[in-house]
DNA sequence: TAGGATGATGGAACCGGTTACATGAAACCG
DNA sequence: CGGTTTCATGTAACCGGTTCCATCATCCTA
């Protein structure tokens, strides 16, 4: 048999004074003497009292939790951001409530969440949302702020970035340092049914940097598909099958860039001698496999993300933030100068 | 400027009913009549209502929520169970309100939740209570329910398990299959501060088959240290080091086999000609790297202990569920019959 | 010493749902 | 046709906090 549940009327009538008192002296509010504090801290102990948080948010009419939305939350950048996020709210008085999207219908039944008020707040992770969402989103009651998410259309709304097209820069200009020249793109298809665009501002980044150094990418060698390690490998393997080939890739992530990898040997091509492979996101295979890679700052823009939306709740501020985040190039063992008479 | 929040007594009003019948026609009772409960629907679509979760977590005596405690969240192992979790609560009414412990204060903090009225129910991912804890637990007024959790100390607690025994045993029948003899481990410090045992476990499961096949393991080839990849690739190269090598090496966790491989090239040993090495858990990365391995279901851990955990909420079941998973060998290319001559 | 400022507290409304109980109408029965 | 079911609905209490407003005791000041 359970206890009946123990209330702060309960506390009150053991400490004597009222629940107004009683609620006062918890919420530590000033105009409560000090003795009368310590009774009530005293009663609240002795019946080993917690506020109920239903009762508290139904009277605050705050709901003291923030919703997630995550795309793909196996993916070792969302859980690595999600980790910045709980970093800051574990130490608030908010409730990490997460929303995994790993399919379109979802999405958009999530980002109706806005509406409803299940949440003092919206985070979206990497996950551009749908034009009518947008809609729904701008006029939200509750601010959303966006973490990873590149759409034009939220450019109004507070967001976290990281810059795509400089890290993109980043690695072209340490290929070109290298002395390539034959440079190959492998990246998405730009039809995603997500409308993810960081693969499109990576190929914009280095074809920018190329550019600026009298280097350009043959059509035959940008390799566009399905997001995976497979099909980048697939694609790698009709870039480096023929005679004239790259000296080196450059793969929108680090798991098309393994899929490079994994073809390169396939065509007993070794790398860097033969050919140069670098990725971009720094995910911890890429630590494994001495990957050379562009690292996103994910867990800081976790943080990042959670305090402007705390931010945001405590005071709606006017134009929308936006922290933008370095990117950071990391050498590894996957680039090396093309071999003499080459390149 | 926002408009008030439209509550249940406005569509009452809309649809020339009481709040009650309102309420009723909205959560589905029997006893409304099917045109009134039109009126009610229709004017919750015109008013866009949308029901305060507050609310009805206070009149229902229910927080509509589940929590998950989960150590490492960025790990792979505990995503990928994450996902399986939200997979079920996605289709249920409950929120997944996440905690992720990655301090030993944290998790003290995290266990008393359970008294607190902060869910309906606890999951607990990959984190032995302590001592305190279990007790606090037993008598929780929420059911609580481990997934990956091997202490003795919850056996009469409801929870889903990997066989890590087992598992250890199919790898040392693989490894004795292709023909080894010469088989070293490598694995978790016993004393570790969350008090995870399932390198022991592994370690057990793996000598336990080997003495089966007369096969022993001398000391000097058992490496314990801090779970990591450098940890174990400095323990390796230690074994690998001497004249008197393992021909096979068994690593209690894909991350720590990685280490074992590093170590295996830098002292120029080819895998697997030279060594073998298998790891656990089968991580992203071990597919990869072409590790072989043994499988542990964690996305279906996640949605059995999500399920056990929705029907201990329904109604509590005597004695305590416990779902057992089988693991499974992935052989991949990191392992192979040892050199002749040797093993 | 009257009058106002200040501090501490209590009573009761309120947040927005759910539901026990009461009520009334219609249907059914012998 | 009176009495009992059955169905549909309304009234109001309730969940457990927070907070507005009123009250009252002190203390300060002219």
């Amino acid at each position: 048999m359970q206890a009946k549940n123990v209330t702060i009327r309960d506390v009150a009538r053991r400490a004597g004074v009222s629940v107004a008192t009683a609620s006062r002296a918890l919420n530590g509010h000033q105009l409560v003497n000090a003795l009368t504090r310590e009774r009530v801290l005293a009663a609240t102990k002795e019946l080993a009292f917690s506020p109920s948080p239903a009762a508290r948010r139904l009277s605050l009419g705050r709901t003291l939790s923030i919703g997630v939305v995550v795309s793909f939350l196996t993916r070792p950048q969302a859980a690595e951001r999600l980790r910045g996020v709980d970093a800051i709210l574990t130490d608030s008085e908010f409730d990490l409530v997460i929303h995994n999207v790993e399919t379109v219908q979802k999405r958009d039944q999530l980002l109706t969440l806005a509406r409803s008020r299940r949440a003092d707040g919206l985070l979206v992770m990497s996950l551009p949302p749908s034009g009518e969402a947008v809609d729904a989103l701008q006029g939200s009651p509750i601010p959303v702020v966006f973490i990873d998410v590149h759409s034009p259309a939220i450019r109004t709304m507070p967001r976290v970035v990281g810059d795509d097209v400089a890290g993109a820069a980043l690695a072209a200009r340490h290929l070109l340092d290298l002395g390539h020249r034959s440079i190959a793109f492998i990246g998405d298809a730009a039809e995603n049914p997500f409308g993810f665009t960081s693969s499109r501002d990576r190929q914009h980044g280095l074809v920018d940097e190329l550019a600026g150094a009298g280097v350009s990418i043959p059509p035959e060698w940008v390799g566009l598909g399905a997001h995976g390690r497979y099909e980048a490998r697939d694609l790698a393997r009709q870039m480096l099958g023929g005679a004239h080939r790259p000296t080196a890739i450059f793969a929108a992530s680090d798991t098309q860039a393994l899929g490079v990898i994994a073809a390169a040997h396939m065509c007993g091509l070794r790398v860097p001698e033969d050919l140069s492979v670098i990725g971009y996101d720094d995910i911890e295979a890429a630590d494994y496999v001495g990957l050379s890679t562009v690292r996103q700052h994910l867990f800081e823009s976790g943080r990042a993300g959670a305090e402007v939306l705390l931010g945001e709740i405590e005071r709606r501020s006017e134009p929308a933030a936006v922290v933008r985040l370095g990117p950071e190039l990391v050498v590894r063992a996957t680039t090396a100068p093309p071999k003499e008479g080459r390149g």
